[in-house]
DNA sequence: AATGAATGAGAATTCATTCAT
DNA sequence: AATGAATGAATTCTCATTCAT
């Protein structure tokens, strides 16, 4: 029917909201009107659509991590059997346009950072940690076998998104001022100290490239 | 004055309470209120001594930057000549008790999500990476030399203090006490990666050890 | 649009209300919950009509200048040709149930004590009484024209308006309802000695007439 | 002895200070913390010495008044026999430096306003009114009498109180551009209409007189 | 489905009063 | 007598939720 796709657009519409409100105001300051409002919308349709405030932020939170989980599957699958390139690709998505926007990322970091208080936050989050931890743990397992060299895998796999979670918090507090482009350099930096010989991400010239 | 003394007592013993009640609560949820109860004081102290819920916010973050900073120039102090001995003092504080304790993780985080809100949150967290970069970078590039390497020191002390960023929100997502020395092992992973010759921190085994 | 309409009638209730508190409490003993409930009307719609107390303040000072003007101008103009006829319309107003009310002036006298501590009031107040003295300024001074007297006439303006002024105060301070007609008759002495031969304001018996 | 002197000079000082806060914040705005600073006095002394707020503004109300009764009984006794000379000696008075400085009015119209909704002021404030109304009608009575004229003394000596109110609201609004000096002017050209032949408080050029 | 006015509980803030020193 | 820290009731303001249209 018809009133189904209505229904998921001005959802996706009142999710898009909530995370802009969420990177200009914060999760504290967010309030219920200010997302009706950014989403061009009334007062009340935020409570027909999703009952209640807890609730549309859970959503928000469920949708960007369904989406990110959606892209990396995909670009995964894109980037052809080698390992390595694999990496390459779920890493150039982490710091992709469509990923890493800096409205996504704030709305990231508000999660996690209420996590403790929010069990239903804290249980999203780790469900997606986890699958990525998974991935790459599986990845880079087989990037090293194809490089032939033996490492602590685990730690190093743990190491990358950790890695790139923190150049996340980075670029949400430097804003505008960092950028993407250069954390991606930072992650390719640590592969590169990896595996020496192979040109992790390649487009990137070798050896000293100015920093910032 | 004793009054002084008493007066600064406190104002931390507030600000304990609020890296407690934010730990508990989250950012969202504190209320003055909570954080009087939780200091055993009354309602009316806050805003004796903080005038505002911003301003004790904002004190919160001060003492929690202060003090890191503080304890990481003693750190790298006490550790001796040797960069790569204070390179691993200050990787032990970063996931220390002291530093790196659970309550202070959730404050850290909270305050690193309302940066791009609250400005002068922005302000004290960039200054304060900012220190900590230019040590660690400081103290990678005596390392790498100590050792007669050569590498892209700005991208791996990047690096390094992103891997640290990104471990504290991991600990905050799993919250679980035990999880700090897993903490410390995957920074070792990544220094071994570059100092493959010297193992840094020393008191782990080196090769295989199974995570979680 | 209804709304608008029911919007205005909103205001002008919580306005009444407003009007009515301050009487009975004095502007020091006003609290906005006193005025939701004179008001029959829940706390929030205050807020939502008005945003703070201190615009509901400003909106009743504006809506009592508003009417005094409109009230004043009709009278006058109802009154015929004659300045003498038209100063005593405006003296029968000044003191009439419409706009000598005991709340109205209660709220007057309120407004014109905070004054100095509140700039917006002083404004609306000193504007009001502007066009009021030059109102009787011009009645006056083609009144002793009619009459074929000469007098200070700035000077007797003030004072007729000054007069009116002071016997509000007199009515705030006794608040009976009586008194409204002998401060009329005040006036009128006022004038009678201004304009001996011709009986101002008429309805009362000339000559010694003890009030009280 | 000594300290009973003392407690008195304290108390005025926290007076006086009280009139300085109303001026400037209205009573609205008065708070003892305030009064208190401006007496250059501890927090404390306030409640020692008045125990109440409400306390120390009803002590104000009576120092202001009793000032004023003493004031205008001293006044007129040394003004001589004449009654016009009386009666001008009080409104020389009555817009004097001491009685009608700008504080101190500020002072009489919080009172006024307050005189509905606190007992305590309108008794006060009544009884002052009272005993001036009695003044000013004896001596209008004997003024009049010495001139020779027959006039509704009742309402003539009413309405030169209430011009005086009238007139002090007039420099509560205007505040500093308002002078003294004009509204004694006007005070007079009210009493020469009715006194035709004898220029009362005499200093001032009779007839026309640019006003402002 | 959509609207947005109305409600009122909740939280921050203010400030008179108290009281230990 | 004097101080000023501490208290907590009272008040304003905010805002999620409800509901009549």
């Amino acid at each position: 029917m018809a009133s189904e796709q209505h229904s998921a657009q001005r959802r996706r519409q009142l999710i898009e909201a909530t995370i802009a409100v969420i990177a200009r105001q914060g999760l504290v300051g967010l309030r219920v009107a200010d997302v009706a409002a950014a989403a061009g919308l009334s007062y009340g349709v935020v409570s027909f659509y999703f009952k209640s405030k807890e609730r549309l932020l859970l959503a928000t939170l469920d949708h960007l991590a369904a989406e990110y989980e959606a892209a990396a599957a995909e670009a995964a699958a894109a980037a052809g059997p080698s390992a390595v390139d694999q990496l390459a690709a779920v890493l150039e998505l982490d710091f992709s346009d469509r990923i890493a926007a800096p409205e996504k990322i704030a709305a990231w970091t508000a999660f996690w950072s209420e996590s403790r208080a929010t069990p239903a936050f804290r249980k999203r989050c780790v469900e997606l940690q986890d699958g990525f931890v998974a991935l790459s743990r599986r990845l880079l397992h087989d990037a090293l076998a194809e490089s032939g060299r033996r490492a602590d895998v685990d730690r190093l796999a743990a190491g990358l998104n950790h890695l790139v979670t923190g150049l996340w918090v980075e670029l949400q507090l430097r804003g505008a001022k960092a950028d993407r482009e250069e954390a991606k350099r930072v992650c390719r930096a640590y592969l590169d100290a990896l595996f020496p010989q192979a040109a992790v991400g390649g487009s990137e010239p070798q050896g000293r490239a100015a920093a910032e």
